[in-house]
Order: C-alpha cells, then structure tokens, then sequence
DNA sequence: CGGGCCATTGACATCCATCAAAGCGTGTGG
DNA sequence: CCACACGCTTTGATGGATGTCAATGGCCCG
C-alpha cells in the first residue's frame, strides 16, 4: 500500500483486489508461459520463483514472503516467465494489471507506488547478482541468513529465530550452491557458535559474527 | 519508443528528453549515491554497470547499447544504486522522471511502455541469475557472446563480428568469473574452431556450436 | 618512442561439486 | 494409532573446475 492517501483514494485502491487465492505447500500460482493478467500480494505464506533454462537445470530467484508482490516479469511479455511456488499454505491477493494500470493514471502515488515496487525488484536483482558473481559459499548463506532475520522482524518476528520455509536444496539453488554445501556450511557456523540449527528451526546467536563474513573487514 | 502512437502523442514523448549528454569513454553518467532524477536513453556507445560491496568488491550487473534505458534502479530510493561508465565515447537522452511520470498518466502507451521496460529488466536479470547460479564457465561465455550478437545484429551490425568494448576483468565480474579464466575459454573456443579472436576483435565461425554449449543437448 | 594497461599462458592451490551411505522426521496409509 | 516409506539432511571421500600467483608479451595512447 503506497502511504499518505486520501480515504478514497484508499478505498480504490482496495477496490483493486479482485479476489483471492489460497495455495496448498507446493501448489503454483502461476507457472513460466501462463498468460499473464495479474499481480499477487502475499497475505500469508512464504513462496519461491524459479526459471529454468531449455535443458532442465532450474534457478530459484527469490522467496517472497507476506506484502510482496510476484508477477512482475510477466508484464513485458505478457507471459509469466518464471514460477512461483508455495512453500506452506498461502493466501495471496489478486489484483489485475490492467486495473493498476487504470488506476494509477488517476492517482500518482499509487504510480509512484508501482514504479517503486518494480525498481525495488531492480536493486534486489543487482544485490544477488553481486552475490552469485563475487561471494564465496560462506558470505553468501551469511548474507542470506541476514536477510531473511532483517525480513520477518520487518514483519514483527524474532531477530534471531527463524523457521526454514525451504529445503537446503532451494537454499543452494538460490545460491549457486548444491544442498551438500549448504548444509555443510550451515554446520560449520554452528560449530563455530554463530547459529544453532535443529532441522528448520534456526537461531541466529550471533548475527555480528554473520555480518562480519559477509563484509570481511580486511579487503 | 512506444509503438503505434498518434502524431501529437508522439510530438510530446520526443518532449520528454530535457537534453543530450556526451560522454568520453571512462566517463560515468551517474554514480552510486547520487540523487536520481532522470532515466537515460543510449543514443551511441555502450555502457556498463556494475554495483559494489562495502569491502570493495564489484559486480558488472550489465552492458548497455543504443536504445536501453538507465536509470531504473534509481527510482525506488530517490538515489541511484549503481554506476554507470561509458565503455566508449558516448551519447545519452536525459529524460527526467517526473515528466515521464506526468505524461504516462495521460498517454496509456507510454506508460505501458515505461512497464514493460522496467518488467524486460527483471526478465534480463533472471536470465543474469540463471547463468550466474547454475552454468559453467564455458556455457556462461558462450551465452554472453550470443546475446551480445544477438543484440548487435537487432541494431543492423553484423551476425557474426564484434568488437569487444569491454576488457576481459569486465566480462568476467559480469559473469562472474576471473579475466583469466575468460582468456583461457575464449582461447579453447579458438582451438576448437568455433571463434576468431583478434584482441578485442571477435568473429563466431560456428553460432551452433556456441549454441550447444549454452543448452547442452542431453541434460 | 616509451610506458602502462590489457591479454595470454603456465603452475599450483583452493573451493565446491560429485558420489555415496546412513540417520532422522514427517506424514501417510493401513 | 502405529508402522513404514520416502524425502530431507548430514557427513565423508574424492575429483574437477576455477581462482591465484607469476611472468611475459603486445597494443595503444600519450
């Protein structure tokens, strides 16, 4: 929701919403190809996109997670060009493109709103580029782990405990990097008293140690 | 350019350029940090982008040719979130972002149009993770030469010669890889008949061949 | 004409992938 | 409600791809 509305302004806006959507764990939104007509705002749930090239080897792109927005890659084509996949039980918000698009002509700052949103895409995009390019194993699930923690304590959980939505398999794909890795990692930083992990369920204890191997001091 | 626009429309689009700027090669057109104002349209020249780490590591997100837009990472924190270098002497349209905004909300074509853009960057930047996240050395050089072409010949150059811009170091941060290895695999392609390289010269003797390196057959 | 950047090539090191085996949970069906 | 099976995870051993370090050579530009 863009900020600072007059209340009718707020009330077309939620106009927007046409519908909404449950997802079971592992049902798709939409898949690369679909046509595409709609925008999802996230309710609850936390989803992961993928593309995939020709030959079969897949790319997880990014989690997303309650208040983001997926679909975006599919408004230049208009064909989704990736999947999106739930990880638990979801709820999304269906909002129709062509409606956003109406809309924002008539009040800026949901225009501006939208044009935000995709930039801010944009920068995350540039952020993990940065990180498959130039970040060994270690930097890049520190990195990863920060985010996720600085992510759902925007959203009002714990700064240090997480539950895993994804399997060690989606992490590495996110990554660059095979489960074996991650999950070898993911025992070393325990062993070093960084984290403790049993199964999903993860605690951060000491997130300066993280921050520190994402952004070695010497380099 | 949008397509298919009435005369009067299209006489205000062109209205949307402020000015030209020129650039000598090495010069950058904007920076990291700096306050965001306006997209930019290559008219001549190529540019890179590349984003940076705390530690001073760097990251080409990109390389850009006539008719791409800029700019577009600016728009989400009002500052600008990369640098932007000219790989040779250039020329840019600077169009500022608040009359783009403006005018999008009267012309429905060009504010599709000012969509698309943005969304065909998430698409490129997918791609971008694709190869950086699951591909070898070799299949991500053969990608990039083929979309370099590819984007060369879609402006009327040649399908098969290139002059390179960029340096070895860049090609590699963009993929990731270090400049020697990127030497090492343009030299086995030159061994096995598929490239010629002259310096920054490069001729594709056999696309197929760099075709089935990207998409290996039986995978 | 000279210097510095860029590129090439070799030798070696390192990190991560691969292959393999075993343990643990979860959830599903009987 | 229990038992089994499958998927996920962990851990070890090994190998391969790419990084690192180093030296040389060639252009291009000044």
């Amino acid at each position: 929701m863009p900020p600072g509305l007059q209340p009718h302004e707020l009330q077309r806006i939620d106009g927007l919403v046409k519908t909404r959507r449950k997802l079971r764990r592992r049902e798709t939104l939409f898949h690369n190809g679909e046509r595409f007509t709609s925008l999802y705002a996230i309710r609850t749930g936390v989803f992961k996109t993928r593309v995939a090239s020709d030959d079969g080897r897949d790319q997880v792109t990014g989690f997303q997670m309650a208040g983001e927005i997926m679909g975006l890659d599919g408004i230049v084509n208009e064909h989704h060009n990736c999947d999106a996949v739930a990880l638990e039980d979801a709820e999304v918000c269906v909002i129709p493109f062509e409606r956003v698009e109406a809309l924002s002509r008539e009040v800026p700052a949901l225009q501006r709103h939208v044009h935000q949103i995709m930039s801010r895409e944009i920068v995350r995009e540039n952020g993990v580029m940065l990180l498959l390019g130039s970040m060994r194993a270690e930097e890049r699930l520190a990195a990863f782990l920060l985010n996720l923690v600085q992510r759902l304590h925007a959203r009002g959980f714990s700064r240090s405990e997480v539950v895993l939505r994804m399997t060690r398999g989606e992490i590495g794909s996110y990554l660059g990097l095979k489960l074996e890795t991650i999950s070898r990692t993911l025992s070393r930083f325990v062993v070093d008293g960084i984290v403790e992990v049993r199964h999903r369920n993860l605690r951060i204890l000491d997130p300066q140690a993280l921050q520190c191997i994402v952004n070695p001091p010497g380099r």
